[in-house]
RNA sequence: GGAGAGGUGGCCGAGUGGUUGAAGGCGACGGUCUUGAAAACCGUAGGCACGCAAGUGCUCGUGAGUUCGAAUCUCACCCUCUCCGCCA
């Protein structure tokens, strides 16, 4: 991702304090406006050299045309300068080739400026905008409510060491009823969102290849926690995110196209490397887990109220499922690199005591854009500039189910299905024999 | 995986070394005509970078190379199509 150069020049400012503001360097704003003086110079005096050389050539081709001799001495004394003028293009291109690197390596490593509304801070600086539901009682007279992934063994419906045997630690394994679960949240949230919310469905790949995976900026900031397949050069996918926006990279949208909304189920893969700790029992932290995604390409304009829109799509989810959750503001040191506003959305478990964050609701403004070269047409003759790209979980499997087996189990160790699943699960899940 | 064909502007499609950034058609945009629309006719128009501008450069799948000069020649890679093999 990067920020635009345009912008870089015009906004200085207002640049190097979102840098200031996320805990980045500041000092590279200055720098890359710097190089990208040098930069603008050194092209000026390259396009001299070419044209000159490009005046000589065809001086050459007209005096051949006429049938002039390929000896004689004018033709001779044409190349010869062209020659030499093409040496020193060489060397010029070698100094602008070396200049852009440095400049798109700086570029890389300045932060998409937060939002103006966007607390200043770390993650203490973060608000809880909103919480919708009761949280369950962790104790209720009586009995005090499990973990989930004691609830789950009792329904028998994970197989945790059967992931690990056959993959490793964290592929998680669901079975019989689990399997029916994590089947039917796909499909209730998938309907959910091209039924009532008017998205089109994509069914990516699991996989992408290194531009798909650059141009949604997993290569080179978070490479280590995809997982590669070194023999083809394909990385599995972190999340529906990276292939649903690859699919318009390079592209100018016409106007009349957007927005474009689409939702996307995939697996995700993340190698979670250095993650092993506290928050990690069960199927909080996994390797791979389902998710279903939002991803909207949207008119600079509209941006802003989108992300809103899109945050209440993936409350509609977890209302739906009757589950209590909260949504948090994050502060510009708590929501990364490259987000200009970001909502997470937490649902509460009451076996762990804990909220879960089972969505994250993203406006990257014309950040993402920019790196993929998604552009659009406001009207057919004006001029293309960056979309404004969003994404959101609508939601993520894993940590849900876990919020699900939490809240809905019962005393005797069964489980009461959620209103809206019954209809594919039955109302209650019992204990394995 | 093997054999063959091919990748040119929003689309189709000409173009095999020298004003070709690229004929022609479709589509698009502006206009004429019309009550309105269609048709017809006239006109405009790719993208990117640098520049106040005039303009200059780059761009014909991608990258290297040959050449004074490459859409056109050479090499590698990618992709698409057809046939064969294999296969859920």
């Amino acid at each position: 991702m990067s920020v635009g150069l345009q912008r870089l020049r015009e906004d200085a400012h207002r640049v190097r304090q979102g840098a200031l503001d996320k805990g980045e360097d500041p000092a590279l704003v200055d720098e890359a406006l710097a190089l990208d003086a040098r930069r603008r110079q050194q092209l000026g005096a390259t396009d001299a050299l070419r044209a000159e050389r490009k005046g000589l050539s065809e001086r050459i081709g007209k005096q051949l045309r006429k049938g002039g001799d390929p000896g004689s001495s004018e033709v001779v004394a044409l190349r010869g300068r062209s020659s030499e003028i093409g040496r020193r293009i060489e060397s010029a291109e070698a100094i602008s080739a070396d200049i852009q690197a440095r400049l798109d390596d700086l570029l890389l490593r300045i932060p998409n400026p937060a939002d103006p509304e966007v607390p200043v801070g770390g993650e203490e600086a973060s608000v809880i905008v909103r919480t919708w539901g009761e949280p369950a009682a962790h104790a209720e007279s009586g009995w005090t409510r499990r973990p989930h992934w004691e609830v789950a063994d009792s329904l028998g419906i994970f197989d945790l060491a059967g992931g690990a045997k056959v993959a490793g630690s964290g592929f998680p394994v669901y079975r019989g009823a689990g399997a029916a679960l994590q089947r039917a949240l796909i499909d209730l949230f998938i309907g959910i969102h091209t039924r009532e919310h008017g998205m089109t469905e994509i069914w990516p790949p699991a996989v992408v290849n290194a531009e798909s995976a650059r141009g949604t900026g997993q290569i080179p900031d978070k490479e280590d926690q995809m997982y590669v397949v070194t023999r083809d050069d394909l990385y599995l996918v972190p999340t529906a995110e990276v292939p649903v926006t690859n699919l318009h990279r390079d592209e100018i949208l016409e106007g009349s196209r957007l927005p474009i909304r689409y939702v996307a189920y995939s697996p995700c893969f993340r190698r979670e490397a250095g993650a092993a700790g506290s928050k990690t029992r069960g199927i909080l932290r996994v390797h791979q887990f389902d998710k279903v995604e939002m991803v909207c390409f949207e008119r600079p304009a509209e941006s802003g109220q989108t992300l809103e829109w899109l945050t209440e799509r993936a409350e509609s989810c977890l209302q739906r499922l009757g589950l209590a959750y909260r949504v948090k503001l994050m502060a510009t040191r708590d929501m990364g690199f490259v987000q200009a506003k970001k909502y997470d959305l937490e649902a509460w478990a009451p076996g762990v005591e804990d909220w879960l964050e089972v969505s994250s609701v993203s406006n990257f403004r014309d950040y993402q854009a920019r790196r993929m070269d998604i552009r659009w047409r406001p009207t057919p003759t004006s001029k293309a500039e960056m979309v404004h790209t969003l994404n959101g979980s609508g939601l993520a499997l894993a940590r849900t189910v876990a919020a699900v087996l939490e809240v809905y189990q019962r005393p005797d160790g069964s489980l009461e299905v959620p209103e809206v699943l019954r209809p594919r699960l039955g109302d209650t899940l019992r204990p394995a024999l």
